[in-house]
Parts: structure tokens; sequence; C-alpha cells
RNA sequence: GGCUCGUUGGUCAAGCGGUUAAGACGUCGCCCUCUCACGGCGAAAUCAGCGGUUCGAUUCCGCUACGAGCUGCCA
């Protein structure tokens, strides 16, 4: 039997979730889950300077909301921890691993200083390039013992070959080889004594037992370095999974202010979770049977990480907001209800049904704050121009509006059930026995008593909402200002 | 600059040597209809370019172009 996959999502806690680092966290959890795998959170805070305080909770907060429940992490031990590395820093279990390394001659101290490194920087085409000169792997044994008993600050770096080729394997991307001689010799301390990212994430994943490493393809031109220290220890590396960019309409990466940058922003603009998963896991990723609609069980069932394509997606926010369409139409009512409501009290504070206006919404909007501009009139009819009563399809003027409008007046003051079906019979007896066709006599209503050229819902609907004295107030407006004309 | 990766309609994508090159979003048109939606039907629109390999290339190889990522004591 295979061994159980375990997979890892190790974010830094710098702040808000990022989409793009959202579905790195979604892929891990369905490549793990998929085949009954773990799902692990390991918190990456090896750079104190970019931590930054509350990003932890949105982590948590994030996940959660997404559904992506971890099976190992800070608040849940299963016996690989602390998953947090600055607690594993404190048992010096990396400077440790460095060690090792040094004695096999695979890193060395180095105590250049920043005037030192700063010589070796050149800049090419516009960027500061700079390749470590290996400088400090000819110290002597008694150069070294000498300079860390004065206490001169130091680093640990890989010591990398110069010839030759190193080869890994990535799931997705095949098999990748880089000449030796690119491999610059990467720091794994930090003169402040923590891990590199470099470092630890490689000491970390191979103590977690980790199977399948899953991360944004910007780490696949370190990835030949991090399979030298699998090498250097002797460690079988795990399978590599690099996963394509997620870049905006500019084919450029996700900018932070684009309003597609975090799961909260898109939450915040309205945006459920549930659809916000669905579609990053299309970006980059289709299933075999086409379907678009799924929840997060039903991804899990389908999902292979075979599939995954190479190449970059552009994150689509018009096709985000129909995917947000489709969940709040499937929707069931009470939820709805629960989630629409304070965006439609925003703007309608009058003692009206607010269910039967939800109802309306329901198939008009994508995203929650859709709501506001569609039922605005219902406060307060808005002062329109009367020419939206004239109307080439419904063959209706300023005239002939007039004419309906003064008509049923009277017949709307004596009746007192506004329902919809009962409104329906009167004014269609009405529309029947003046002859006239259905939008003649039905748009002069609806323009009356919403003040709107587009409405959710036609005329009855919308007087049964306003209910009789409401409604023949707003047609009472639309006779006069007809008639001042 | 160097290295690495990528390139199917505007966007997401299927395809894995022989297809009329799926499907979805968007766009446009039609139907439904008291408006707008919903729903239904339909249309336009794609294999970056050039060379190979092959009886046959979107599919395999090479080059070019374009794009992206990396090139931090960030991750």
């Amino acid at each position: 039997m295979a061994k159980k996959i375990r997979t890892r999502y190790a974010p830094s806690p710098t702040g808000k979730m990022h989409v793009g680092n959202l579905r790195t966290a979604l892929y891990e959890y369905l490549i793990a889950k998929h085949e009954g795998g773990d799902f692990i959170l390991r918190i990456e805070d090896t750079d104190q300077e970019r931590y930054v305080e509350g990003a932890l909770d949105i982590i948590y907060r994030t996940l959660e909301e997404a559904g992506l429940k971890h099976d190992e992490g800070p608040d849940k031990d299963g016996g690989y921890g602390p998953y947090v590395q600055s607690e594993r820093q404190n048992s010096g279990i990396y400077l440790e691993y460095a060690k090792m390394l040094i004695d096999k001659g695979e890193a060395y101290y180095c105590f250049c200083d920043k005037e030192r490194l700063d010589s070796l920087k050149h800049v090419v085409a516009g960027k500061e390039i700079s390749i470590y000169d290996k400088h400090c792997l000819h110290l002597s044994k008694e150069e070294i013992e000498e300079k860390l008993n004065a206490g001169v600050p130091y680093v640990i770096r890989q010591n990398n070959p110069t010839e030759g080729t190193t080869t890994f394997d990535d799931e997705i991307y095949g098999e990748i080889t880089v000449s030796n001689e690119e491999l610059d010799d990467m720091i794994l301390i930090k003169s402040d004594g923590y891990p590199t990212y470099n470092f630890a994430n490689v000491i970390d994943d191979h103590l977690m037992e980790i199977t399948h490493v899953v991360r944004g393809n910007e780490y696949i031109s370190s990835s030949p370095k991090y399979q030298r220290l699998y090498e250097a220890f002797g460690w079988e590396p795990p399978k590599y999974v690099h996963l394509p960019l997620i870049t905006d309409e500019n084919h450029k990466k996700l900018s932070k202010r684009c309003g597609h940058s975090s799961f909260e922003d898109l939450v915040e603009q309205g945006f459920l979770p549930e659809a916000i998963v669905n579609f990053i896991a299309l970006l980059g990723w289709s299933p075999e049977d086409n379907t678009e609609i799924f929840n997060l069980e039903q991804l899990t069932k389908m999902f292979d990480y075979h599939h995954i394509n190479k190449s970059p997606a552009v994150f689509d926010m018009v096709k985000l907001r129909w995917m947000n369409g489709e969940y709040i139409k499937a929707m069931d009512n009470e939820r709805f209800y629960e989630l629409a409501e304070p965006y439609l009290k925003k703007v309608v504070k009058r003692d009206v049904d607010t269910h039967k206006i939800l109802d309306l919404v329901k198939t008009r909007i994508e995203v929650f704050p859709d709501i506001e501009a569609l039922v605005d009139f219902f406060e307060e009819l808005p002062d329109y121009d009367i020419a939206m009563y004239t109307h080439k399809k419904m063959k209706t003027n300023s005239e002939n509006s007039l004419e309906v409008l003064k008509e049923l007046l009277p017949i709307l003051e004596k009746h007192d059930d506004y329902s919809v079906d009962s409104l329906h019979d009167l004014i269609m007896n009405y529309i029947s026995e003046k002859g006239i066709k259905n939008g003649q006599g039905l748009w002069p209503v609806r323009t009356a008593v919403s003040g709107k050229q587009m409405t959710p819902g036609g005329a009855f609907e919308i007087m049964e909402i306003l209910g009789k004295e409401e409604s023949l107030r707003r047609i009472r407006v639309g006779i006069e200002k007809l008639s001042a004309s």
C-alpha cells in the first residue's frame, strides 16, 4: 500500500490571504483529501520583520471560511510539532541540521559583511545581481574558530558544486535540469540565527514527512537548490507539484489593489466563500466531465492533480461574478434573506415586506451589493423624466400614458386587495375592455409606480409591495407630471 | 543580462498524430415577456510564427517572437 499522502500549507503571517495562496492551499488540501491523506498547516514566520499582527487569525479564519480543514497545525497537534517555525527554531533544530551539512562539506560559515557583499553586486539590465564568490569557503578551521569565538556575525551558506547539473522531477512540469554553475550558495541560516525559508522548508517538509510539496511556480527556480539539500542530507525528495501563476487581466502577477487580491476583500465585495473556492479551483485545473459548479466535497472526489495546467491563468472577475450569481440563485431562501437583508435595509427603510422584494431580486444579482441600486425606488420615488413614458415597442407616449393612468386611478382607488393576483385581474380586465396591448397599459403603470426604466418585478409586484396608499400616490404624481407637460 | 517555465477564441479551458478543434464566461441576435433579469435557442471568435519528423501535425523536435517567474540574511 502506498504511503499516506501528506501535504502542507505553509503561509507566512504577513497579512491578508492572497487568492493565489488560497488556491495553493486548496490544491494542497485536495491532493491530500482526494486520496484520504492529511493536510497540514505550518506557519513560516522566520522573517520577524515582515510579521504582521493578526495575520495568524486571518489565516485560520480564511481556511475555515473556505472549508479547508487542516488535520494538523499549531492548534492541532499530530505528533509532528511544533508547527510554527519560530517555535521549532527555539529548539535549535535548524542550526543543528546546518551543522550536519557543514560537517559533510555541504555548507560553510560565511563572515562577509555588508560592504563586501555589496561589492559583489553588479547591475545588469537595470537589476541588481549578486552571486556569492565562495570567499569564506576557503577559511581555515582556525580562522573560523577565531571569528566564532570573537563573536563575528555569520551566516551559513549552502556549498553548491560549480560543475555538472542538478535535476529534479516535477509532477506537472516534468524533469527540470539546471547547470550547477547557476546555483548560488544561498544562505541557510541568517545572522539572526533564524533559518531562511529556503532551508527551513526543506528541513520541516522532511521532518513532517510531507509527501507532496505543492507551491506556486515562482519556486521552480529555487527547487534545484532544494534538491541539492535533499541530496546532501541523503534524504528522499518529496514529489514536487508546482502550480501555474494566477495573473490579472494584463497578465501580470496579481497586484495588491486591483480588487481581487485577497479572499477577505472578495468576501467584503459580496462574494460567497463557496463561489470563490469553486472559481479558483478552475484556475489551472478542470474536471474531466466539464462540470463547473461544484462544492468542496464534489471537488475533492473529482480532483486529480495530474490534470493541472502549466500555463498561467487570468483571474476573471466577470466570470467570478457570474458564478457567484449562480450560487445565489441556487441558495435556499432562508440563507438568502439573511445574507441579503442588510444590503436591502441600507436603502429601504420604509415598512415593507422585505422578503417579497428580495424574492424579486434573487435572480437579478450577481453579488449582494447589486441589490442597493435595484431596490432604491421602493424607498423613494425618483424624480424621473416623463420621456420614460414613451416606449416605442410598448407603443406608449405621454398622451396615451396619461390617459391610462387617469382611467385606472379611480378603479384602483376603489380596489382594496393589493395582492398581485387581484391587481392582475383588475388591470388586465381594464386592458382587455379598452382593447389595448398589455404593454400599453402596464408600461405607464410600472413607470409611474417606480420612476425607473428598469425594475425588478413588474407593475403588480411593485404595487403589492408598495401597498395601496403609496401606489396611488405615485400614480397621482405621474398624472401630475404628464399633465404639466 | 543569465537561468527556468509557458503560449488553443477577449477570458477560463477540453484535446494528448487523423476531430466539422468540446464546453463555460463575456459579446451579439432571436424567443419568452408590462421593463430588467431568469430561462430557452442560435451566431461570431482560437491552435503565436517559421522550419523539421511523419502518409498526416494543435498534438513530437528545433529555432524565433512574445509573456512570466527567479536572480534577497522575503517567502
